[in-house]
DNA sequence: GCAATAAGTTAGATTAGGCTAATAATTTTT
DNA sequence: AAAAATTATTAGCCTAATCTAACTTATTGC
């Protein structure tokens, strides 16, 4: 069984990897905030229990049995911050925090009861899809909100930051998943984005902003 | 913030504190699974963060503040036990493991939200007390069913062993917390004792299992 | 295309929490 | 009360996971 610390660092290997499947070491010691020297030899230790393929100066790559135990840690993560947010009553802003700890308890039984409750979701909270029970994952291919075009008209799916700053910024805003969203205007030189959507007839979004909405065009 | 370690150490101390307080270095030592010496320089560590009372070849005991500690440890397992049962549909024989997992999440928020949906419950399944958020603990004086005279009317309180097999043992008995039941008979050789309740006229239970069944006179 | 910067690695130390083997104190038995 | 058994302690070692300092390899900018 994977000590929680292996738990986190194949977590953070598998959101960090892009779509070659490749992660630095570097980025990995920053979003752990874990020394490189740490990371490094954390590495070595994964390369050896077959999780990630490693060789010296070049960047890690889960193998397909390290994308596996992955998935499974993440399936249990988002599987907790359904639970807290469908039948505990949090908001989606405070459970992110909350299921990082209960992501690493040992027992099946516990995140299959979960599973059970809520009717097999497909996605938490934040619109990320839940893999199942054998670590396979759906794949979506959303895009950027900053990646649209002028006169789009498209459905907020998910968010790729769930933190609590953030989340709390969107409720502020009135902006939920399956929101519906046009796109008015896009500022080229900074790429914040003028949208509109239900009684908010004109918003203005910074460029950070942009990039954590994942939306899809509408009617495809 | 105390470690998962520390944590266990102090839930243990607590259990184990006899009617003085005090623990025996062994003692703690099998039921931890952890061997002496281990569990001896822990001690010194309490120790020096005042959470017992240590003196070279003596029992220990918890300071108050140690048993603040533990008694907020010990809050966060009974209301994880009364979720799992109430809330999530688990059997009261199997909550004990998880509960034993789910304890250590640092997150009052989530202890606290349990507690609210729970309505401030004031016993666990298994019929032990809840600590209040300052470590405050009811104490309830029950007698173990070996203890009882002959002819007398008791009701079933709780049980001080919470594991699986013990508990499966009363559910195929039939036997609940609630339960009332009549003292027919001991056998003074073995502390074994006959006993009926509901539609069972007569059993005959050992004196280990009368050991962890916890009563309390009718009307008293 | 080489110097400067960034990224990755090695070496060596530290802390928490565990172990075994040996020793010391206490308690129990004869 | 001495021997035997039990309980507690000390000494020394181990592993997991972290760190800092120093060094090496890659990448980037003139």
């Amino acid at each position: 069984m994977n000590s929680l610390t292996v738990e986190n660092y194949l977590k953070a290997l598998f959101n960090l990897s892009n779509d070659k499947g490749e992660v630095n070491v570097n980025e990995l010691s920053k979003h752990l905030n874990i020394k490189m020297p740490t990371v490094n030899s954390m590495m070595k230790k994964l390369f050896e229990q077959g999780f990630v393929h490693y060789e010296s100066y070049k960047p890690v790559k889960l193998t397909d049995i390290g994308k596996k135990e992955a998935a499974l840690v993440i399936r249990k993560h988002r599987l907790t911050e359904i639970f807290l947010v469908e039948k505990m009553g949090f908001g989606w802003e405070e459970v992110h925090d909350i299921a990082e700890q209960v992501e690493h308890v040992r027992s099946a039984a516990f995140f299959d009861k979960m599973d059970h409750l809520l009717g097999h979701p497909k996605f938490d909270p934040h619109g990320a899809p839940i893999p199942d029970k054998e670590g396979k994952i759906m794949l979506r291919t959303y895009k950027k909100l900053n990646e649209c075009k002028v006169g789009e008209t498209v459905i907020f799916k998910s968010v790729t930051d769930s933190s609590k700053d953030f989340l709390k910024f969107l409720n502020k805003k009135d902006l939920k998943l399956g929101t519906e969203i046009i796109v008015l205007a896009i500022e080229e030189f900074d790429h914040s984005t003028m949208v509109g959507y239900l009684n908010h007839a004109s918003e203005t979004f910074s460029g950070v902003v942009c990039q954590n909405i994942m939306v899809e065009k509408i009617g495809k």
